[in-house]
RNA sequence: UGGGGUGUAGCCAAGCGGUAAGGCAGCGGACUUUGGAUCCGCCAUUCGGAGGUUCGAAUCCUCCCACCCCAGCCA
């Protein structure tokens, strides 16, 4: 059999660069490998949801069996009925679909092959290369010796053949209790590799699977079951994550022993994001203690919480096919998924006004009962996107933000006395600042637009440094608007002192609930998920709790914000001279 | 101290003996009816370290160092 190869040096192909896999695959292609023949899978085991390191590797093995006129299999590797459901089974599916990718006919589970991996074991027994054992895992752990020290061989690994037939069928047909005994590979007790010390095959478990109901009492291991399902289904290349690297060797033994077709199997290093956990037990643990609402919580590193924040699946595939691919362990920066995320829904999202904070603005020059409707292009970068109508009118919101009584230098919003732009409509001026008495807070406003500058344009030439978006009183809707921030305060959460863990970096403005926003009217009718860009604000998403009378938005993610890093610079220096 | 891997900028990542691609982040500046977008510049004399081979080394050799994975009847 073929020995697995030194990932070559990357080439280049069409001026495009081929990362180490791609390589390793054109060059089976040319040397006519399988027929330079390409079929990959994506093998998720059903016990949970799937997130954005998955979906690196489904755009991996999909992406690869597109560009080489290949296939891609979904297979459910769905041998511990212990952990596994159906409900993550379709969510999955559902998952994979909604990236973008088309396993058509090709979906299997590796628990359609429980009677030919039973065969596979009883060949093995036949070759006298496995064995019932009767050690319990105490036992077996104990056996197998340590890091630094060989194993021992179990006393029940010279039974002969017909014994091993005997109680492996016995096993089978559920005469021995959870536990009592195992089917193990007679392969090396003294090996270096772990894996290799006589690995369990198939574990006696009385468990009713999600698919073959009670029609097994014994489940095939991993190790066994993934190297024969890929060997079954013709799988060429088999890509998985480093951690089994030291597997490869079991994963060539089977194959090898049994003389079956052989995939190669090549292992790259999984995505690690700032900020961002990626463990599926930690994830779970997330949802159960109600840290975060579901796993569609659009703080949730998962597709569906992706999904729901306003992520595209063409962001996600552009972010994957931007991350590179390579063997060793890194943290990808989650700056990059949401500068992905602004590329795409630039050039696509329609721009809206929508006012998170409103302070009221009342025209006093402007007629009262007077309503124009003012032309507004839905998307500077896309003409064909074409444009709607907004009304003006004599009392409006602005953004709280956009006024400063006392503006810092640099700040060129709206202020006692000063002149800015409402988009597509006037320029007003901020004539007096109306307060609550009592508390000094500020109530509203009075401003007075200039009639000549409608649309925005001043003939005579006159600039005005600001603009900004704001709303009619009359016309808006109100809504929620839930504001997201990363779920962890900590850049790198798999690297804590001692004795703290991820929950001790939980961020406490991850989601900020703003109950008294207000959307220009346009908004009315938009359908959940859609994404729009909230002008100079960011972009957000309609989110699934919306209904006709209220409607809820999420915060996917703020544009770039230039003003707010002056600011802070800003404040910066003011505390360094204050020594602080 | 056994076996398997990996070290190139703040973060990713090319490079495979001919003199350090690209992206993100950052920093300047232009432009702007979004402080958005766009554009233009800047950002590794050095590749974990030390020796060696060579006219020439991130690339080859030797030794060393650091980090990750493996002792489930999980995947």
């Amino acid at each position: 059999m073929e020995k697995p190869i030194e990932p070559p040096a990357t080439k280049k192909k069409n001026g495009v660069i081929l990362d180490f896999i791609r390589t390793i695959i054109e060059e089976d292609i040319r040397r006519g490998k399988h027929g330079g023949r390409v079929h990959t899978r994506f093998p998720p085991e059903p016990n949970g949801y799937l997130h954005i390191g998955h979906a690196k590797s489904i755009c991996l093995n999909f992406g690869i069996a597109d560009q080489y006129n290949g296939f891609c299999n979904l297979r459910f590797d769905d041998t511990n009925p212990s952990k596994e459901e159906v409900e993550y089974v379709e969510s999955i599916k559902e998952d994979v679909h909604w990236l973008g990718f088309d396993w058509e006919k090709r979906e299997y589970y590796a628990s359609d092959y429980f009677d030919n991996l039973y065969a596979y074991a009883v060949d093995l027994i036949k070759k006298g290369k496995a064995y019932v054992c009767d050690l319990n895992a105490e036992q077996i752990r104990d056996y197998r010796g340590t890091l630094t020290e060989p194993g021992k061989e179990s006393p029940y690994r010279n039974r002969t053949i017909e014994e091993n037939l005997n109680l492996f069928e016995r096993m089978k047909t559920g005469e021995f209790p959870d536990g009592s005994r195992t089917l193990r590979a007679k392969i090396d007790m003294c090996s270096g590799n772990l894996n290799m010390r006589d690995p369990v095959i198939y574990r006696i478990l009385h468990v009713p699977h999600h698919r073959t109901g009670d029609k097994w009492c014994i489940y095939p291991m991993y190790d066994f079951t993934h190297c024969l399902s890929d060997s079954i289904e013709g799988i060429t290349h088999s890509i998985c994550t480093l951690e089994f690297e030291d597997h490869r060797p079991l994963y060539d033994w089977y194959l090898d022993q049994l003389k079956v077709f052989h995939p190669q199997q090549i292992e790259f290093a999984r995505l690690n994001l700032s900020y961002t956990i990626m463990s599926k037990r930690k994830l779970l643990n997330l949802v159960k203690e109600g840290v975060v609402s579901d796993w569609d919580d659009p703080r949730m590193p998962t597709i569906q919480g992706l999904r729901r924040r306003g992520y595209t699946p063409e962001s996600i595939r552009d972010f994957c096919s931007r991350i590179g691919l390579a063997k060793r362990e890194s943290i990808v920066d989650i700056a990059l998924l949401d500068h992905c995320l602004r590329e795409d829904l630039n050039k696509r999202a329609p721009r809206v006004m929508a006012v998170l904070k409103p302070l009221k603005i009342v025209i006093t020059n402007y007629p009262e009962n007077n309503v124009e409707w003012l032309e507004a292009e839905n998307n500077p970068e896309d003409e064909t996107m074409g444009s709607r109508k907004i009304p003006f009118s004599r009392v409006l919101y602005i953004e709280h933000e956009d006024f400063r009584e006392d503006p810092p230098k640099k700040y060129f919003r709206l202020a006692p006395g000063r002149e800015v732009r409402l988009k597509h409509a006037y320029y007003i001026t901020c004539d007096e600042v109306v307060k609550d008495p009592e508390t000094g807070r500020i109530l509203e406003l009075r401003c007075s637009y200039d009639p000549a500058t409608k649309g925005g344009w001043s003939k005579d030439g006159r600039k005005v440094k600001g603009t900004l978006h704001w709303v009619s009183a009359e016309h808006a809707l109100p809504a929620e608007i839930r504001l997201y921030d990363q779920l962890f305060s900590r850049e790198n959460l798999d690297d804590l002192e001692e004795g703290k863990t991820h929950l001790d970096f939980l961020n406490p403005n991850s989601l900020d609930v703003l109950e008294d926003c207000r959307v220009e009217n346009s908004l009315a009718e938009a359908k959940p998920e859609s994404r729009f860009q909230f002008l100079r604000q960011g972009y957000f998403c309609l989110d699934k709790d919306s209904t006709t009378g209220r409607l809820i938005f999420n915060r996917t993610v703020i544009l770039r914000d230039t003003w707010a890093k002056i600011e802070q610079k800003m404040l910066n220096k003011a505390s360094q001279k204050n020594g602080t």
